[in-house]
DNA sequence: CCTCACTCGATGCACCTGCATCAATCTTGA
DNA sequence: TCAAGATTGATGCAGGTGCATCGAGTGAGG
């Protein structure tokens, strides 16, 4: 026989999608008001300026970021129609490519920790104790991990000038 | 002088992103593979349902479930041509109108929430105790009030039977 | 009564997303 | 070596979303 759903799982899941809504629309809005690009542009070049010499394959990007891969394959097309990034070719696969991220899009990924970093303190950190953050991201790792199949990225180190994801 | 982000909040914002999106990812997706429209729809119906005679003014459904007048204005017209809801001309301010929800849509409201009850139960109830359910919603609380300028709506309660928001 | 500011709801436009599918290339295994 | 299948990345299409703006209607002040 089914299991009746949980009264507290329920309101949790519904303060779960309200909340990060919210928070996530105040963050978006904090850094277009301040002139920057989408979030996604800003875990793009992220992961770019990261890698060995600043190059992905667009599948590794693609496995990065839990995006699909028509989505991947048009934001590197909107980073290099900007002059942040660049498409070289893959010698070992010709199906293949490379993207490295130039200058300016090492430059603006920093310029946009800024402000991002601002609007989570102001929107995060200043609501939440460091243990209760802590306690939060324990909670939620619980929730993180087998939907389906699970591939969860090897989850990187938060460190204080870069925030991983 | 600024203040550093801290570490703690920038990774729970980080695991709040992540799993909100992953979660939300595996909900929708059992409705979809059921057959049942998107989540957005099922909101409405339920606004609606709950409502005195089951009719709402779009502005009222548009507070209620926070989203942007222009996307109300279009949900509406999506459930009114799949015969959910219709529309009622509203005699006090001629301006607007009402949306009433029909039988058609009462009861694909049921029928949703037993899928999506169920999805709540796999993804969320499944992994953690009542006790952190509440731990979490807690938590999750503090984040959720005053974004800017805050307009919460009043959060109602949420029973067995209907999951609420 | 009239005007002006505001609210309600709709819509044209640009862009973004999901889905399906494609061509090119790589890999596997007979 | 070669055919069958898998993988990489791009793209046409339909539909969803944000933004700006519009017309209609309301309501407060003069």
């Amino acid at each position: 026989m089914k299991r009746k759903p949980s009264t507290e799982a329920t309101s949790a899941w519904i303060r779960l999608m309200r909340v990060q809504s919210r928070v996530l629309d105040c963050v978006e809005q904090d850094l277009k008001k301040a002139g920057f690009p989408p979030l996604a542009w800003y875990d793009a070049l992220l992961e770019l300026s990261r890698a060995p010499s600043g190059e992905l394959r667009p599948v590794e990007l693609e496995r990065q970021m839990l995006i699909p891969q028509y989505s991947t394959s048009r934001l590197i097309d909107r980073l290099v129609d900007e002059g942040l990034a660049c498409r070289r070719e893959c010698k070992i696969d010709k199906r293949g490519q490379f993207v490295e991220i130039t200058e300016a899009g090492r430059e603006l990924q920093k310029r946009m920790w800024g402000a991002y970093s601002a609007a989570i303190e102001k929107y995060v950190g200043s609501k939440l104790s460091d243990a209760d953050a802590v306690k939060l991201s324990g909670l939620l790792d619980r929730l993180g991990c087998s939907c389906g199949e699970m591939k969860l990225p090897p989850v990187v180190n938060v460190n204080a000038s870069s925030p991983s994801r």
